[in-house]
DNA sequence: CCGCGGCTCCCGTTCAATGGGAGCGCGATG
DNA sequence: CATCGCGCTCCCATTGAACGGGAGCCGCGG
């Protein structure tokens, strides 16, 4: 290879050049990809260009640089993500149809809860959750799931390290998110008041594994003060139906 | 970099291991990867394992290797995909909830049809498309929509190619295959029974763009013999409503 | 008209990448 | 029990793909 002043290999740089698209950033210039990927000008628009030459990126009629369809293509074909999603998408659109709010799945993804889907309903609040957006365990109601049904280590791994407030209702206290988690198990389910935002309140539930681990978390967003009783209900409904789903062969 | 005796660059190798994961093998070993990418044993190795470091790829407790969530978050977080689907989920579900059949949203890629989604109904029939799959353009209805609302020269390259046999009763001869598209621009649909699966008929409706091409299709499969008219109607309701979507802001 | 930024292209430099091979572990087979 | 085949890790001499500074062009805004 190169010489590579800064000791980057090809690898780094591509996945970096990749992170600078994000949901509120899906159009820029080479040159700003360069800026933000860290690399010289020059470096950068050789990247991007072999990059769009290999379908990854995608360059519109003005030039400017946008995530290639085949990434996704080759990134959501084979990926679990497919699966469990296909698994999940009927029972949750069951559980919009009779809750009628934001319905979200998630799974545990290097210490965070990773959206794998969002069913939006149109009557229901704005809601920040994306999907492959990520938010902290801690700090939603399928976070604490995933956390709550996750292996220990990874439960130690998560209080040991900062708790980010993300709402003035969001947990900080390791030992108040211990408490909240010893809570999650035993009744089998969350309830997030005003953790992400002040008005809503996220209830969630775990889809378990062989092993009693929660595989994903499917959840709804309902107004602060609404009763729950009912969106649990379907929840756990819809819980073990994605599980029966995923149990079966393809 | 490095003395590359095959000439091959860093990213083209990177495409090549993500080009072996399919739908129908999306877990391999390290050494599998490396045969079909084409890849000496220890270069494989080498290459998957900085994938993996980086998240693009995952290893398994057993060593097997599969495509990791970082890259399908990486081209799902900011890609046009997510906005179509975004856009269109509502309305699919909608259609699929009055006309009870698999209900597909694509759109023109590289001269092919890729869907970015499928929902399924237990009750339908079986169907081969798949999520992030493709499908020919003259032989489905959502392809033969996609083509009959693209620029000319899309449609005079993929004429001028070999036209792929899919079933008994696609049509290969490009004459007929012209008339065909004559026909959906006139109807402003597209009907294609049996070209995909015998038993099976297509039918499309284009979602236009603010210039009059397909910015995607939206479809349903029905059995071969049904009537396609309440189908129709839903898809363009559907159509209509997805257009509006998608001219509105974030 | 000038300054600025994006972009393409060139090319001397160099170390990341290459890949053959040694060696280990494991499972299957005779 | 010995042997074989395969996957995998690691080493390291080799080398050319990759690096990135800089020249130059173009378009745009002031």
């Amino acid at each position: 290879m190169a010489n590579s002043p800064s000791g980057d290999s090809v690898t780094d740089r591509i996945v970096r050049v990749l992170e600078t698209f994000t949901p509120s950033r899906s159009v820029q210039t080479a040159a700003e990809v360069g800026r933000r990927a860290g690399l010289p000008a020059s470096t950068a628009h050789r990247i991007v260009g072999d990059l769009v030459e290999a379908g990854l990126l995608d360059r519109d009629g003005e030039g400017r640089i946008s995530v290639g369809l085949r990434l996704w293509e080759l990134a959501t074909r084979s990926s679990h993500v497919l699966r469990v999603r296909q698994a999940a998408l009927p029972a949750m659109e069951r559980v919009q149809a009779r809750v009628r709010e934001h319905t979200q799945l998630a799974i545990l993804e290097q210490d965070e809860a990773l959206f794998l889907e969002r069913l939006s309903d149109p009557r229901a609040g704005a809601n920040i959750t994306r999907i492959a957006g990520r938010l902290p365990l801690h700090a939603s109601s399928s976070g604490l799931v995933l956390l709550a049904f996750a292996e220990p280590a990874v439960q130690e791994r998560v209080l040991g390290g900062p708790l980010r407030r993300v709402s003035a209702s969001t947990p900080t206290d390791p030992a108040a998110v211990r408490r909240k988690l010893a809570e999650v198990r035993r009744l089998g389910h969350a309830i997030a008041p005003g953790y992400i935002e002040e008005v809503s309140t996220g209830v969630a539930v775990p889809v378990r594994d062989d092993a009693g681990r929660a595989a994903a978390a499917l959840s709804v967003v309902l107004p602060r003060d609404a009763v729950p009783a009912l969106a649990l209900e379907e929840l756990h409904r819809a819980a073990l139906e994605v599980e029966r789903a995923l149990r079966s062969p393809l």
